[in-house]
DNA sequence: AATGAATGAGAGTTCATTCAT
DNA sequence: TATGAATGAACTCTCATTCAT
């Protein structure tokens, strides 16, 4: 799945001048939208806290629900760049995991908008919430297979597999990268977005659901393909938007 | 964690009829809300849908963000209570997990209001949001707990555990049970409430990461207790708000 | 041809002060288009004047082009009616013309609005425009036919007889009912909208245009129909709009 | 009347490029006043089609006022410009009616922007509305006076008829020129604008009420002559606006 | 208990016009 | 000569809430 349509967008600025400005709007319209969220945050108090004109806003995005539609565009490359970024770097695929799921608490950690912003898009942009998610997924599902296929991992559905992780990543970071914000621990003490004693915990759990058997038994087919009805299981092409 | 503050709700109706009244308006509101969202859901709509005068709803409720949190409040005790029935028949604890997971999926895809409505919460009722996961966080980690003691558990940390289950949950069920819905099997067709090879696939990854250490042994603490900072450890009272 | 589609008209008002409310706002809209014209003439404009709140006005038209249509029909109802009432009771033609068109300078001598209004629907409701010539016409057309049936009038086609006339009475009266209020023979010197020699004038033109040939001569097929693009020669269901 | 005051107008172009970009900004603005009325005609929309900044319209002109004034004045003289070159070449004044009304129906259905954009000028610029029929009607007058001079035009006052005659085509015209667009005779059918049914009632309407009194009789003074309020009767000075 | 009329602040969006380049 | 970035007042319309009946 690609880039949705981003439907009327406004012609590219064509001066420096308005490649700036057009990128100051987007950046301030994702701290307005994190803060109020999507319906409390008003034009005025995005374009005010850009320090433009309300028509000046206008002249980059062709309305309120755009702009979200790229922030969420945004957010979403940012974090698939943190993880791709921290889990390539990798060789074998639980270390793989480790560095994938820390990269992912960080972001969470240093990043509050990205649970704020995404979760809205429910009703502001069905679609956007769905390819965000597919998206993160793609890039996963690849990994897991290749792992698979070396023996590394547990013969599970890969799909499944990977939106089960991406579920975990996403409530445990919830609860303990972004809640936990207002918690004793300061940022400095968790170099893994949460709690030493939580991420360990974690992937521990991980490793234990995908180490590949260990009594050689465990022959067969394993499972059959989970068939999916999206394009979740298009080959992730990483990085295409940068 | 006990239900939040209910603010100045109006007092309970005193007939027969108003009892009536309020319960279909509550009712109504939810579908409402689901299929709009909270903004696009006026209370016009609503008074409408349920047939009453816009001057009634106030009768029952202060205000609009109040009918959410009651709807919340109802959608929370649901799904806690499927979850808890079905998983309470069960003995030992993967089938219990079985059950659980089987009734918390078919909810979801007969409930998509589920989904559309708690996620909402974030900016509506934040507070909210964050009870109804703790909730029933709540009940699980009690679960998990008897079943470690009797050994039938592998020793992480049961709050942790809670919090990733429920993410596997979450995202496993958006992804078959929700978006699902336009998808070729009926519901017919899936007596889990997502397709059997997902369900199956997600079950056979949730028993790896619980089984306890085949190898006898792995003795000794385990490890320590996670510390959580907010009220997720007390235990369980399950039903207390019929 | 019949009233054009109302649109998405609000519920009617359910009560008396909700009649009262509507109508005035009805009003009051008709002068404020007359004054500022239609663009000019804002919500807050018409709201201030009618000594409502902006919401108010939504309770009864569903938007700006609603009402303006709405006084469009009234306007042409009430034209239709004084021109109707003051011919109909004259018995051969050219007293009726006089009597019809006295009707009509006079109607536009005491509201200008007609001629400030109407003018506007161009581009504000096209159809109302024409709807509002061809309502006019139909009645004109029967009267015509009637009368060129007795050997009263020329037989010319009474398609474009009564087209013409309405264009004599449109632009005179434009010009010397409409603009000629600044003049100095102020309003009870006009008994007949315009200034009396301009009346007689017109008149007189209609008179020699409409007279049936004098020599008794004048044989043969006069001219034929004109085929017409519209319902505008349907028969003229004068007043049933009250 | 002369051509009204043309306000701050910008300083007349000084290079040929300047000529030409502003002619054509002059054009397609008569096309979007047509296409859209005046209040939806925006600046953007006009220098878009035009090709130019938005800047460089105000190098031209100083509102979009002054530019919808000028696009009147534009129209107004090539319709008289039509009407006159017709009828001039005619000798009787039967002969002159018929060509001139010919030229301005045929006028008419080929620039329908004339009857969209007169129309608006009531609000827009209300004396140039009046400017407008006044101009046509001077030099109307004129040619009515010197024809009843000779006897050949019934002695009507020259000032109502030739209003008048000026509102029957401009209903007409209205009705079976620009209306008929639609209409199944094309163009090429209707070598007098409007279809030749129609434009033969037309004629014999005028003519019966143009003719002089058959019988030689008709004495006296005719009819007073209708006082104006106005400089319409100043006698017309065709073409000083080159 | 029930209603619908009334409100007005505030929302998103447009656009004629100015100005630095 | 030509431009496009910038502006902000003003627009239409919505909606949670109040209140008299």
């Amino acid at each position: 799945m690609t880039t949705p349509d981003q439907g009327d967008a406004r012609t590219a600025p064509r001066t420096t001048k308005g490649t700036r400005t057009r990128a100051r709007i987007l950046r301030v319209a994702a701290e307005v939208f994190a803060e109020h969220g999507y319906h409390d945050a008003s034009i005025v108090k995005i374009t005010e806290a850009a320090d433009v004109g309300q028509g000046t806003f206008y002249l980059y995005f062709s309305s309120k629900q755009e702009v979200f539609e790229e922030v969420v565009r945004d957010l979403n490359q940012q974090v698939r760049h943190a993880m791709f970024e921290a889990s390539s770097a990798e060789t074998d695929r639980i270390a793989a995991e480790r560095a994938g799921f820390r990269a992912f608490f960080r972001f969470a950690a240093q990043n509050p908008a990205l649970y704020r912003i995404v979760r809205q898009a429910e009703f502001v942009a069905p679609q956007m919430l769905r390819w965000h998610y597919e998206r993160i997924a793609e890039g996963y599902v690849d990994g897991l297979r290749t792992a698979q296929a070396r023996g590394e991992l547990a013969p599970i559905d890969p799909e499944v597999l990977a939106w089960a992780l991406m579920g975990i990543g996403e409530i445990v970071g919830m609860r303990w990268a972004l809640w936990e914000d207002d918690a004793p621990g300061a940022e400095e003490d968790r170099p893994d977005g949460v709690p030493p004693l939580v991420f360990e915990a974690t992937m521990r759990l991980i490793e234990r659901a995908l180490a590949p058997e260990r009594t050689g038994a465990r022959v067969g087919p394993a499972d059959a393909t989970v068939p999916t009805a999206g394009p979740a299981s298009v080959p992730a092409t990483q990085e295409e938007q940068p």
